[in-house]
Parts: C-alpha cells; sequence; structure tokens
DNA sequence: CTATATGCAAATCATTTGCAACCAG
DNA sequence: CTGGTTGCAAATGATTTGCATATAG
C-alpha cells in the first residue's frame, strides 16, 4: 500500500489530507494484527514523533465513522482496529492475544441457510460473526 | 432461584458465604440482560445500601475467576456479566443494546462438522461463538 | 483463632473533551 | 478565506489497588 493509495483511500471518503492521517491509515494497515490505538501510536512515533496522543484517537474515530476501518471487541479490554472492512469472522488466540481474520463462503452460506430455517421471533438478523477461539501452536 | 439455591452454588465452589457475595449472586440472575456492574450496583443499592463498589467489583472477579458466572463483551464498552456459564451463542440488538442468549444443537452440530472438514492451519479450535447481530422489532 | 473478605479512598489508565491555533482546499 | 483539524492539557469514567478493619468457618 504506496502513499498514492493511501491518499486515494483518504479522498474517496471525502477526507482532507493531513499527515496525521496518512500516518494513522499507513499504522493500520501496516500492523497486521488488529492494532490497539497504543501500537498505532508507538508505530507513528517512530518516524512522526509529535503527534498528539488525542489527534490519533480522533482520527481513529473518523475513519471508524466514514467506514475506512472498524473497531475490534477483544477479550482484553482495549479497543483494537482493523483495516479490513469487508464482512470476516476473527480467530483468537487466548494465549498470545493475537487476531487472525477468517473467511469462507462455503462457512456464510451454510449460516445463512440455517438462518433463513431457524428465524429468530422478533428479530432482525443484519450479520452473523464467528469468533474462533483457540491456540496457535508451533509447528 | 430461592436463597438456599443461591448458598449452595457457592458452597460448590467453596466460596465462603457472604452478605455481600449473595446479593452480588441474586443480582446476576435476577437481572436478566447480562447487567453491567453498575447495573448490579444498582440493583442491590435498593436493599443493601452500604455495599462497596469495589467490593462488587472483587466479588464479580472472583465469581468470573471459580466460573460461577462469564464475562461478556459488548459493543459499547462497558463489561456486562452473564449468570449463563454454558456454552451459548448472543444475539445483539444495536438498537437497544440488549443481549440475549441462542443456543442450539443443530447448529452446533452444523458449526462443529464444518471446523472438522475445514481445520485452520496451526490452530487449535478450542470454542466457537456466534454474535448475531441485528434489531429486535416490535410485534 | 486466622485466613479471607470488606470498605474506603486514592490511583490507574484508556479514551474523551474543550478550546485556541493551524492549515488544507 | 474558512471550516475542518490538530495539539495540548485537563477531565472522565470504569475498573483496580492498598491497607486497615471486620467476619466466616
Amino acid at each position: 500500500m504506496n502513499h498514492n493509495e493511501l491518499q486515494n483511500i483518504l479522498q474517496e471518503k471525502k477526507l482532507k489530507i493531513t499527515p496525521q492521517r496518512m500516518a494513522v491509515l499507513e499504522a493500520v494497515y501496516s500492523i497486521k494484527h488488529h492494532p490497539t490505538a497504543e501500537q498505532i501510536i508507538d508505530y507513528i512515533h517512530v518516524r512522526y514523533p509529535n503527534i498528539a496522543i488525542g489527534t490519533v484517537y480522533k482520527v481513529l474515530d473518523v475513519f471508524v465513522q466514514k467506514q475506512v476501518i472498524k473497531k475490534v471487541k477483544t477479550e482484553d479490554d482495549v479497543m483494537r482496529y482493523d483495516g479490513n472492512i469487508h464482512h470476516h469472522h476473527h480467530i483468537y488466540c487466548g494465549e498470545c492475544n493475537h487476531i487472525e481474520d477468517y473467511h469462507n463462503e462455503e462457512l456464510d452460506a451454510l449460516l445463512h441457510e440455517y438462518f433463513i430455517k431457524h428465524a429468530i421471533d422478533n428479530f432482525i438478523i443484519e450479520d452473523v460473526k464467528l469468533q474462533i477461539n483457540g491456540r496457535f501452536i508451533e509447528q
């Protein structure tokens, strides 16, 4: 993901291009595993030591609002951010606290079919997400 | 769930029976929809105005440790507690912020079968949970 | 008795907020 | 120009911690 591609993402969402936004966006895409705000701040500080913490939070909020990124809830109690805004499930390792995306169309079809058969009273389903809990193993 | 049943739950887990623990336990079982610590405190305060906030948090932590209750993460950023410790999924309404438990053996069998066929490299699955997002509707 | 639980108030820590100064379009 | 952004520092709010006191077994 180069400089121009990042700029395009901001422009498509009609967001002003600022160095801070570029830095945060680059961080979210570069840090693979669903970074916390703190990890993003650390990542940015190497090249951009003067960015304000509050600004990072504000930029992240704007991105979430404009659906450039998504917020992710995890077992620990800090917010994490995900550059992948498409529908996907999460693999979560309780030992190393890593999250990985998971996607499979067969699975989604299976779920879709199941919930057509088993509608829930007085409830409209908008989205079904799996949290696949377990442990990553050394090979 | 009467007084004796609550006492038995504590005794089985080898926890000392104190008025505070009884009050918190009763609250978690009485408040249906996955209460926050604050809701538990409010519920208790009616009958037990002098309980300390810190004590409620400590009691909740002990309960989670001893697996009397479970912590639940939601879209808002407060911790919620769930008296149902058995395997189940969650129905979540983004509008009214309510959570409801969902359980269906056919669904679990379906998922189990699916993940046998589709093992994930270098990952041992311990548990798969669904978050069913949508909206409750008036009837 | 004695270990454990409670009350209290201070501490923590991620996140939010208010506002003046700044800068992208 | 001018409204949207940033930096800063103070505020917030849920949760935690430390310690002296109280109490369950």
